[in-house]
RNA sequence: AGGCGCGUAGCUCAGCUGGUUAGAGUGCUUGCUUGACAUGCAAGAGGUCGGCGGUUCGAGUCCGCCCGUGCCUACCA
């Protein structure tokens, strides 16, 4: 083995093998176990958020698969329909193509090839993240099977009426050109002004004042609202007011809606294009006005001069007509929310079209009842709330783009205009009973995204067909996300698969945190923040990263900040780590928090415990190249002290890992190999073996029973980490033991526990062992003495319990806290002047003749001294409190007053040792 | 407006159903080229757990209010 832990060297290999030998495929025994991946859209690549909810399923289903499950980790990409088409088109905009002047089909095939590329890459950078992800039965939203899929559900949504067209308002997304739904909107707090304009009342010299953020849509108004209870109004109800600028008169009517505490508590009323002016136009039988184009600028039903143009060029010269026929009243400094497109950004338009729409409420109640029921879980459980919330006020679902990307809508239309839903036209031919010259057109339109992915806990294990995946993993074990697509996608997919499988698509919904960058911010392309998982793994440098930020951005003038803050974070840019330390990183991170920042000095920690793992199996190999590794033990009688202890604590660990992968708290489970492996496997063991294994007086046979030990520890928390960090595990295993050299450790058990139980007393004296060495080690720090100045203790006032551990450990102890002797001192005995420390009953004196500085040691004692007071005070009050003795419950209290005995007693031999010390 | 979070060591975060004077990583200080590892070893400094009040024998932990901060949903003429 080479010195330092090089993971480039090794990782890629052995993923290549585990792929080739055909490990990640369900095994068809045990148990099922199957988390279907979110898939990732086809915009690009993977992002951090990716790599982390990727090593989360990785390290589940690896867990699973040790623990005997069949385990399938299906995966797949999803198309992304407005992303991805988006991606394309700019892409098509450096060439200087439009998607229009190319045409539909030729640009379909543009995607598909971005799709390929996309995807490869997706998957390249999956396997270096070491996912244990069947491929072989790797799918994507578009494939043929799934769209038939994405059909049936559609007819069979249909004809239950559940899908129905309709003409609405809908969000509209004038860049573009397509309606979106309710979630794709993101409402932004942007500052505008309200305009309060004056409309004349007919056959009257007064005004109404109506105020607005979009004076624009005042072409399109076909009522002034006023609230039936205000009494300024109560007049001018029923009358007719001359809209300006145009040659309209509109009614003033009456509706609860309107609040007379706001603006002048007169509201203009714009069917065509506000939402809850809609309402009331329907209520009211209004006219419904559309003045825009697709484009959002100004269509024919506007007067001549302001045909053609765009919305906002039309609010000014509204704006300005109005104020030279002095109808403004007064401007406004106003901030409003602007809704805005989540992909485009651009400002949206309600939006009078004909779309298709999904009836919710009928397919939400089942699937709230599912989760009130504890039929599907939220991990962490509040997460629930958030989902009733959202499931209980549901509305209708916009499904419908327009757009060339995406399943296309299985509905055609006769000259007529009338609708037939099937599967394709010569099905509807027949089953309608039209004739060939009838012609027939399908719709232009394409699902929403989302549609499809609704169906994916089925739809990617083989439905419609009834496939072995489908009939073993449905319904899968749980879904592994963060809550950001919680409405998108958990509810939806929850609502599809109670409607077409009968059943809930999973059992649990493990929600986690998203990743974010050092201070906080949301990782995006925009800020100029990403990291690529593979620049950790393999590290990169400055100019590259830099590079990669800047690219092909939307707002190219963001570049000169990008670069100066990369610079500035990364001035040499990103060593490599390796993937092992970037997932157990990950894993740690995996609290229960929302957000989780990544700092790149963890990766950097959990690299160098990598290092650690990788060099104390240097350590074990070099100390056991003369045996021949017997994997259980005959007899635990045979292993000492020390190997029981570290077997003991091995056990705990297992108990705290198996636990916590359980409840999906990553974070504790990793915790605790990391605590196990570094405090107790290398720091203790490693050095108490070395002195096991150099003692002169130990047989080899003794000696033997604890390399096999070394070794057997070391076993099995690799296989309890390989979930965790599956290449260096896979690495160190094989070579560990000869016959293990054939086999992958991902296919072996995850450890069990030994049945082992080691006594109170022998797990004392390993505590009072460790406190020995500890005492000593701080006196020789305190004291400034050489570490490797070999010294002689004494102890004194020792009881028989004292000596007996004494017996069991006084070799190690010389070896772990350099000393040539430990003296046991009779009573009454006279004592030099001497350090000391407290160990149970006994005090370990360091002599201090040619070592030590008194007054040194008269400060530490002092200081000593006034901890553990100040401590046995408080300890002393509350035992005091009779509330406290009479309420408490019996252990709390007796376990007080045992602390507070031994305090005194320290108390007691500090100060004896304070008079002695001040004495000399 | 409603909902959900968060505020613990310089930084990043654990702390389960209330019970030793609060833990980890990283950073910092000191000393160590001891043959597994300087990606290391040993020792140490550092916190009145956002504030106020309440419940309790006992409160980072439960309750109320306040301050700061973030996210989500709805609405805003």
């Amino acid at each position: 083995m080479e010195k330092t832990y090089n993971p480039n060297s090794i990782e890629q290999k052995i993923y290549k093998n585990w792929e080739n030998s055909g490990y990640f495929a369900p095994s068809k025994q045990g148990d099922p176990f199957c988390i279907v991946i979110p898939p990732p859209n086809v915009t690009g690549t993977l992002h951090m958020g990716h790599a982390f909810q990727d090593t989360i399923m990785d390290t589940l289903i690896r867990y699973q698969r040790m623990k005997g499950k069949n385990t399938l980790w299906q995966v797949g990409t999803d198309h992304a329909g407005i992303a991805t088409q988006m991606v394309v088109e700019r892409q098509l905009e450096i060439e200087g193509i439009s998607r229009t002047e190319l045409g539909r089909n030729a640009f379909e095939k543009k995607v598909w090839k971005w799709k390929k590329q996309s995807g490869d890459t997706i998957t390249r950078q999956m396997k270096r993240l070491g996912t244990s992800t069947d491929w072989t039965k790797e799918k994507f939203t578009m494939d043929d099977d799934l769209a038939d899929g994405v059909r049936e559900v559609f007819i069979k949504l249909y004809e239950e009426g559940l899908i129905y067209k309709g003409k609405r308002l809908v969000n509209w997304d004038p860049i573009l050109l397509t309606a979106l739904s309710d979630l794709e909107v993101i409402q932004s707090d942007e500052s505008g002004h309200l305009w309060h304009f004056k409309y004349p009342i007919n056959d009257s010299d007064n005004f109404i004042v109506v105020a607005t953020t979009r004076p624009e849509t005042m072409l399109g108004d076909t009522a002034v609202a006023v609230n039936p209870k205000d009494s300024r109004y109560k007049d001018l109800i029923g009358k007719v007011v001359n809209l300006p600028l145009t040659n309209r008169s509109i009614p003033i009517i009456a509706d609860e809606y309107v609040d007379q505490d706001f603006g002048s508590g007169c509201v203009k009323i714009t069917p065509g294009h506000d939402f809850n002016d809609f309402e009331i136009g329907k209520k009211h039988s209004l006219d419904v006005i559309n003045i825009f184009t697709r484009e959002a600028s100004m269509n024919k039903s506007v007067p001549e001069k302001y045909i053609g143009l765009d919305r906002f060029e039309a609010r000014k010269l509204i704006v300005q007509e109005m104020e030279e026929l002095e109808l403004i009243e007064k401007i406004e400094d106003y901030n409003l929310s602007v809704p805005r497109g989540d992909r485009s950004g651009a400002i949206l338009e309600p939006f009078l079209t004909d779309q298709w729409f999904v009836k919710m409420q009928p397919l939400a109640e089942p699937a709230i009842r599912a989760v009130k029921k504890g039929d599907i879980k939220f991990v962490p459980e509040n997460w629930s709330k958030t989902y009733f919330e959202w499931m209980e006020n549901i509305q209708d679902w916009c499904i419908s783009r327009q757009l060339w990307w995406g399943h296309r809508i299985p509905a055609w239309y006769d000259e007529d205009n009338n609708v037939y839903v099937g599967i394709n036209e010569e099905e509807i031919r027949d089953k309608h009973n039209i004739s060939s010259s009838t012609e027939l057109k399908q719709d232009e339109d394409v699902l929403d995204t989302w549609f499809s992915s609704a169906l994916w806990p089925f739809s990617s294990l083989g439905w419609p067909k009834k496939t072995y995946d489908l009939e073993t993993f449905y319904p899968t074990s749980v879904l592994v996300t963060g809550f950001d697509i919680i409405f998108f996608w958990v509810s939806r997919m929850i609502m599809m698969g109670i409607k077409f499988m009968g059943e809930i698509p999973f059992n649990e919904i493990y929600i986690h945190g998203l990743i974010r960058d050092k201070n906080g911010q949301k990782m995006s392309k925009s800020k100029g923040n990403i990291l690529d998982p593979i620049d950790l793994i393999d590290g990169i440098d400055l100019d590259s990263l830099v590079e990669k930020r800047t690219q092909g951005l939307m707002q190219p003038e963001m570049a000169d900040r990008i670069i100066k803050e990369t610079k500035k974070e990364f001035p040499n840019g990103i060593p490599e780590f390796g993937t092992d330390a970037l997932r157990f990183t990950f894993a740690i991170l995996a609290t229960t928090g929302r957000d989780i920042r990544l700092d790149l000095n963890r990766v950097e920690g959990y690299r160098n415990f990598c290092n650690k793992l990788w060099n104390a199996t240097r350590f074990v190999k070099m100390n056991t190249s003369d045996m021949v590794f017997k994997k259980e033990f005959s007899d635990f009688k045979d292993l000492n002290l020390i190997d029981k202890w570290i077997q003991s604590r091995l056990n705990d660990t297992l108990d705290t890992v198996e636990h916590n992968f359980n409840v999906y708290r990553l974070d504790i489970a990793a915790k605790a190999l990391y605590e196990f492996i570094w405090n107790d496997y290398c720091d203790w063991y490693l050095e108490l073996s070395k002195s096991l294994l150099n003692d002169p007086d130990r047989s080899d046979e003794e000696k033997s029973v604890t390399k096999n030990n070394l070794i057997s520890v070391l076993e099995k928390s690799l296989r309890a980490l390989h979930p965790i960090i599956p290449f260096i595990t896979e690495e160190i295993w094989q070579s560990l033991i000869d016959s293990n050299a054939s086999k992958s450790i991902m296919m072996q058990s995850f450890p069990e526990k030994y049945d082992l139980k080691i006594t109170k007393t022998d797990y004392e004296s390993i505590e009072w062992l460790q406190s020995f060495v500890t005492n000593v080690r701080q006196i020789r720090s305190e004291m400034n003495i050489s570490p490797k100045e070999k010294i002689d203790v004494l102890l004194e006032e020792t009881n028989t319990q004292d000596l007996e551990k004494l017996d069991q450990t006084s070799s190690l102890i010389k070896d772990l806290a350099s000393l040539n002797d430990i003296k046991v001192l009779k009573k009454k005995e006279d004592t030099p002047i001497s350090a000391i420390a407290l160990l149970g009953k006994s005090k370990i004196l360091i002599p201090l003749e040619g070592l030590i500085d008194i007054d040194e040691e008269m400060k530490r004692l002092k200081k000593k001294f006034d901890k553990n007071s100040s401590e046995a005070n408080s300890v002393k009050n509350r035992l005091t409190n009779k509330d406290f003795i009479n309420k408490a419950p019996k252990e709390v209290v007796e376990e007080l007053k045992n602390k507070l005995e031994k305090l005194e007693f320290n108390q007691e031999k500090i100060e004896e040792q304070i008079r002695m010390l001040s004495s000399n």
